[in-house]
DNA sequence: CATCCAACTTGATCGATGTCAAGGCGCGAT
DNA sequence: ATCGCGCCTTGACATCGATCAAGTTGGATG
């Protein structure tokens, strides 16, 4: 709370290139023209967004940060469904009834709320909108199968290095010597919760990277990547999720070979 | 190929009621307006059902019969990312880039197929397309948010017992004893990379609920739950299962406070 | 500057689950 | 009817990752 960054101006609140729902850009037109339809919700660290408001159905629109979908079935403890990421988009009804859903923060960020309702309507009278929502979810969806296979398949070593690439994509700068700088919005719970992955375990394998010199030690809440190549050799999803997230980085999408 | 069971009417392909997509029952008046407008697959058992059409972004729609949406990661063992059952909705972008997919049939089954395009254009001139696909979306991005809790959370019994009972909600019919009589569309493997299993594990944990009596010996392809009861009491996602798949079976839709 | 506390690290140990291999069952083919 | 094959079952064993506990770090607080 007393350490909280103020928000200056939208679309750089994070040190890296946002990233966004496939085409659409983290500030597409879209969602200037939902911002005029919407609340919208500025967060910190922590920070949890009530997934209702007045029991009725809502939708979320990333602008800005980071957040996560956390979903606990009774008796067991919480799993990360998603991360989210400017451009992504949050129906309340894609959370489970019967478990407790919740929409946290995980850095400063900028959310739009409005009723599903609305957006309904709008998307009706305007194409580019449903097309935006469209895209956007589909995009999401294809993620989740990604963090399916890594949660049903992976080793714990290939679900760190998953992990690593996807926020080093979404959320990193690249320094020139192939490696790639990024705030780290998580605590070890966190993306133990993401990665089915008991915290202590997360630790030894973090450990086992930086000892072999894939990532770098860094200060609380900054992770460095030294050696990207190596990282994505370790993880089988390191391709698609290149695919996928690449193309909001500067580079122009190479995706040979599709 | 010789034992195909000849396909007479529909929505009465299996045995069970249909499980449809939140409000829209398996043959809504919606699927009926794009079915006039989507060629119609009828497929077997095991058939693979082509992603693309033209490299063009195809869209799908069961309308009767089970369906696995399969994702393999290069070097991994392929995950079955989800079960598809007659109202849901599949667009290939929801599909992973640089993965191999495969949506294949687990059991006889019929599916509407159309380009992306050509439904994104129907949902545009009808708000009760739109509302129905994105309705039928949610539902999946729910269920994807279960099958995510259970792969990163839930120990080997816990998961199949998930499963058992979501196939059970999906396609059984129950016993006056409390118990539930359905098709097993699957093999083993199919059922172990669902869960992300050992097939060896998957076929302990069934004996080991068969002798607890929670399960009956079943003729191939055929399955028996005798104690769904017990069965949920051993999944801790049985009510969200319930929850959200309940409301096809005979009750109506409630859904207050949409 | 000293202290406190939360979050993280790391070693030792255990158990759940994967792996391998032998055996059984049922179905289709001959 | 019998054979052969694929799929499933089950036991023995190996291994990865979870658990527990002690120690360490680093930032916040007074």
């Amino acid at each position: 709370m007393t350490t909280g960054v103020k928000i200056e101006s939208e679309g750089q609140l994070r040190g890296g290139a946002p990233c966004s729902a496939s085409k659409g850009a983290a500030l597409s037109p879209v969602t200037v023209v939902l911002a005029a339809h919407a609340a919208t919700l500025r967060t910190r660290r922590g920070q949890t967004v009530a997934l209702m408001s007045d029991s009725l159905e809502t939708a979320f629109i990333v602008r800005a940060g980071v957040l996560t979908l956390q979903v606990t079935m009774p008796g067991t403890s919480r799993q990360v469904v998603a991360m989210l990421f400017a451009g992504d988009v949050l129906r309340s009804s894609y959370v489970p009834p019967c478990a407790e859903g919740a929409l946290v923060a995980a850095s400063t960020s900028e959310v739009l709320r409005m009723r599903w309702g609305a957006l309904a309507e709008l998307a009706a009278g305007d194409p580019a909108i449903a097309g935006y929502f469209e895209d956007a979810v589909a995009h999401q969806v294809a993620r989740q199968a990604i963090h399916a296979a890594t949660l049903g398949q992976f080793d714990c070593e290939q679900r760190v290095a998953t992990f690593l690439i996807e926020l080093a994509l979404c959320t990193g700068v690249s320094s020139q010597d192939g490696g790639m700088v990024f705030d780290m919005p998580f605590s070890r719970k966190d993306v133990a919760d993401y990665l089915g992955l008991n915290p202590d375990t997360l630790s030894r394998v973090m450990s086992r990277l930086r000892i072999a010199g894939l990532i770098g030690r860094s200060e609380r809440n900054r992770a460095v990547v030294r050696d990207f190549r190596a990282l994505a050799a370790l993880s089988p999803a390191a391709r698609s999720l290149i695919a996928i997230h690449g193309d909001c980085q500067a580079e122009p999408p190479v995706r040979k070979g599709l």
